[in-house]
DNA sequence: ATACTGTTATATAATACATATAACAGTTGG
DNA sequence: CCAACTGTTATATGTATTATATAACAGTAT
């Protein structure tokens, strides 16, 4: 588990922590009942809180990719990888169809749209 | 200018007023020179504070939309095709990060977003 | 002068984010 | 059992953002 979080940045702490984890399981790196780092050793790493690990922790146990047990620890849950996929296809249509509403508003073409998303998508920008 | 506000929206409100001008300004609703409503006149109207609605209009001088005098008022700024152009790009970008950021957390290919986006484009969707 | 404009200062409040500290509770290995 | 880990909860503090209310001040126009 090797996360890099940054507290200027405008995403919140514990959401970096989410999202450093949500990569984690996707790449496989973190595998099924795998222990995350306890709430108090991140906090430690991270240089801070280990109030703010929880936060984190909590909503991912939430939203189902890791289980938590008092005095043991928590763990990577059993992953739905197809569903969270076809979940995360939806997001992007969303935002998808918001582009292209903007676009024909501001007479903006396909070609270039798709210029910028090659930068942007590999971390060009 | 008709604008309707939310206040149980993550949008701030003064966010909501900006876009709602400058939406306006984009489809020509409002023309160059055109003043717009005083501050406490549309705060009236919306039923909020003047200095929310003095907030909104403090930043869409700052971006160049529209030009405010003392005792005079609020007023739409000379068009810039440009500055609308930049500004349509740069939310744009901003989706486009986003699906950036979904894309690589589920692993999903940039030809694959690109095949979607092309036919959501096309209106073949 | 009056009645509009915008501006500024002060104070209050809710919410989100993050922290520090202390105390409590469950699990496990020695 | 005890010590050393786990997580949990309560209390308090601090900062930033958003939004409000009120009062006073300043510019413009008729």
């Amino acid at each position: 588990m090797n996360i890099i979080i940054s507290n200027s940045s405008s995403i919140p702490i514990y959401e970096q922590i989410k999202n450093a984890i949500k990569q984690a399981i996707f790449t496989n790196e973190l595998k099924e009942d795998e222990m995350l780092p306890s709430v108090r050793v991140m906090a430690n790493d991270l240089k801070i809180s280990f109030l703010t690990v929880k936060k984190a922790y909590d909503e991912l146990e939430k939203e189902g990719f890791i289980k938590t047990v008092q005095g043991k620890g928590s763990f990577i849950a059993p992953k739905n990888l197809e569903l969270m996929r076809e979940e995360k296809l939806n997001e992007i249509q969303q935002h998808i169809e918001q582009i292209s509403n903007i676009a024909q508003l501001a007479d903006i073409s396909e070609e270039e749209i798709i210029e910028l998303f090659k930068i942007i998508f590999r971390g060009e920008l």
